[in-house]
DNA sequence: CAATCTTTATAAAATCTTTATATATCTATA
DNA sequence: TATAGATATATAAAGATTTTATAAAGATTG
């Protein structure tokens, strides 16, 4: 994916945060640190974070405390990681909200593939993928494309088309390329489908389908989808 | 539909059979038991509980193919309940789609408190009680179904494909998906099925049937319901 | 028995494939 | 520089195939 996950560590122990730090960095997610509950509670409104690990033994406020003001208002995901192992503590920390709770000393292993759960659950909620361009929008998780804000009627094979284009705008694709990933590895030769379709796609996306702007061709090479608008 | 949430356990242990249902049943639950892997999915089939119990040292198959297998359809809860206490086994466990793992053996006062914990994050995604379209209405709780504010007549199977459509409004569900969820895995490739129901469920709920406004056709695909109101 | 689900048969619609032909682009040569 | 021939691409439309819709007969369930 192309954006970093952003967790938030709120411990008062400063080796638990390094620890987790340099951990989860190396795993590839964002880490942003506080060591009391009143630091904690205001970077995560400033900046929710995907999730926050939360340590019940803050010096400032009790933990379970913390946990209640958040669930206020996050719905990330939070996961406990406390000293504390008492079946009480457990669950208050889960009926106040907590997605996960973890006793110190814990594994690392473990640890991450709590944190992979609690995000999947937490993220799939609204996880819309889109690709948007200038007067084109392609919506990958309803499977819809909109032109002009009017959806667009695509077969399946258009759409896919236009999909494996629009996901590598501004790259050539060669014929033999787009023909493997749309019709499979036996239709290598077949260019002509690939023209049929080209055109089918243009007569429906483009303004002025003689004068492509968005899919264009590449003379003997294949066809390059141009959209580019930032960056 | 009656407000008590179904739980699944399966474990070859009579002894932790007994214990989970007297006590899950002593705090609301329906339970179901089953004491092979085989048992179990097939229980899961033909009746989806809420959330599933399992234990991953059954007689007959490995309880981490068994939540794989399990997890090729089934959306809700699973907690894993087992005496493997490795590092290796939970995260792989987690990773192969476990809400939680719990290590025999466990505390009932913290099995309760995650069950809760994960109900409520995989009921929370159909928190909605109350599906409003246009003229169509489609209460969750009652299990009832209104066009035009008068009562609509719906068979199980029919309210079920319904419900799953519109849950999913502006969203194409593949023929695969739909099967999987409303009829079981085994049933992917029954798309005469679906077609009679959506035929079915057409003659119920659109105007004009052959000229589809809710349920929508999407060749080579699936089925996409239509009744997104804003823009 | 009645309601519902499953299966079968067939008609209708949509999509894909193929063919034919037109257009554009390039290159060698007068 | 014009032009013919060769190559590559574009478009339209007919034919073939696949997918979908519908009705209705059989099977199952409680």
């Amino acid at each position: 994916m192309s954006t970093k996950m952003n967790i938030l560590i709120i411990d008062d122990e400063v080796q638990i945060r390094k620890l987790l730090e340099i951990t989860l960095n190396s795993y590839d997610y964002n880490t942003m640190s506080a060591s009391t509950a009143k630091e904690g509670i205001s970077f995560s409104v400033i900046h929710p974070p995907d999730l926050i690990i939360l340590d019940l033994g803050l010096p400032d406020d009790d933990g379970q405390n913390v946990l209640k003001k958040l669930r206020e208002w996050y719905l990330g995901a939070i996961i406990i990681l406390s000293v504390r192992s008492s079946e009480e503590d457990i669950v208050k920390a889960l009926d106040n909200g907590a997605n996960d709770y973890l006793t110190k000393p814990f594994r690392t292993g473990e640890l991450l593939a709590r944190i992979r759960m609690a995000l999947r659950q937490t993220q799939n909620l609204n996880t819309v993928q889109k690709l948007e361009f200038d007067n084109l929008s392609i919506d990958l998780t309803a499977r819809t494309v909109t032109l002009d804000n009017e959806p667009l009627k695509l077969t399946a094979t258009e759409y896919s088309l236009l999909t494996l284009l629009a996901k590598n705008d501004g790259k050539v694709l060669t014929h033999q390329y787009i023909l493997k990933q749309i019709w499979g590895p036996g239709y290598t030769l077949q260019s002509q489908y690939l023209r049929v379709f080209v055109g089918q796609l243009r007569k429906k996306i483009e303004h002025n389908p003689n004068n492509p702007k968005f899919i264009v061709t590449e003379s003997c090479i294949g066809y390059r989808f141009c959209a580019k608008v930032e960056e």
